[in-house]
DNA sequence: ATTATCTATAGATCTATAGATAATGC
DNA sequence: ATTATCTATAGATCTATAGATAATGC
């Protein structure tokens, strides 16, 4: 557990490398993991890239406490999770562009070779799409109304949620991302 | 027509594009465009950096050769195109990592700021929907046997098919892309 | 005392321009 | 003649290290 008791009492470092961390999230938001240098990031909280590098020793070693940040959001215990849940989800998702954008370019760029968040993003799936089928077991058991399995289903509900966030992001007008994910539960649900 | 009849008779300087055009793909695909330095893409073609810059003058206008070379790609006029050839087209595209990979890569980063391909994939998929919306409608008229419209029902298919790009490309043994593809139609189809 | 931050700087890159030389096409 | 390619180089970045100074905590 990174935090935990701590949370009460933090101390003045935990603060700072907090706003840091922050900061890099808005600034890989807007140019990517490649894209955002330590000075913008830096910068953005009043430091010099040097200073920056006093909390966290290295660029990569940012990344990881961002994506860290992610796992704390995701980490809603299973049983919690249901079907309708999801929908709310994706309707607060739809209010929170900077965060969607953050990951969705995170995730873009971790399908190219070495990336350091690679390895994350491929254990994250794994772990998502099995929440995703316990999540539709619970609700519908073994199979579907449509006839599929949890596991079957799985993959389609998470392909479904990050595909609506790239065509959201590009065209917000245009996509009505909560609509059509309650199209496709709609879908899932339907005999 | 970039192309055309001109294609027959290619000259020694529009094969070299195309040979460069084609390595910026592969370099892409490993680092990304922000990532992708304009000397790798020179020595994968036996080329120094300033001697690619004679065919490309920028390193944007190679990107915009690239992005071009996808459209072609996808410009399969809407008549041809039919619910089982889309099963053909994954299928096939599950043969071809490298170039999913590149095309992954640039959606990812094109949500981010001032992005020189974020233009170009807000349009694409505009048109992409839009298309989707026709072949489904083609199929099966002004209501799917689901219900929903083809113009509501195209967003989901088109998210779905990106989604699970990114699934199958961080873990290709775990995501049966072409099977969960189909499972998605079958989806679709039913009532 | 320890932690936070700064200045200075090394060492790699990266894109792009200028101008010379080599290869090719008429 | 024109096109293709090269050498040389400017000018910006970028990450990271070293070492000095300022601020904070006991």
């Amino acid at each position: 557990m990174p935090y935990g008791d701590a949370m009460a009492t933090r101390t003045r470092s935990e603060e700072r490398r907090a706003e840091i961390v922050r900061a890099a999230l808005e600034v890989i938001a807007e140019r990517g993991y490649r894209g955002a240098s330590l000075a913008a990031v830096a910068e953005r909280v009043g430091l010099t890239q040097q200073g920056l590098l006093h909390h966290f020793p290295t660029k990569e070693a940012l990344l990881v406490a961002v994506l860290k940040e992610r796992d704390q959001w995701d980490a809603v215990p299973d049983t919690t999770w249901r079907a309708d849940l999801l929908v709310s989800l994706v309707e607060y998702n739809a209010m929170r562009p900077g965060i969607i954008q953050t990951f969705s370019a995170l995730l873009g760029e971790s399908v190219t070779e070495g990336h350091p968040a690679r390895e994350f993003f491929t254990k994250r799936y794994t772990a998502v799409r099995a929440n995703m089928a316990s999540v539709l077991r619970a609700e519908y058991g073994e199979r579907l109304p449509s006839g599929l399995t949890p596991e079957r289903a799985a993959p389609l509900l998470v392909a479904v949620m990050d595909g609506l966030q790239y065509q959201w992001l590009l065209d917000p007008e245009s996509v009505d991302m909560p609509a059509a994910f309650r199209d496709f539960l709609t879908l899932l649900g339907e005999r």
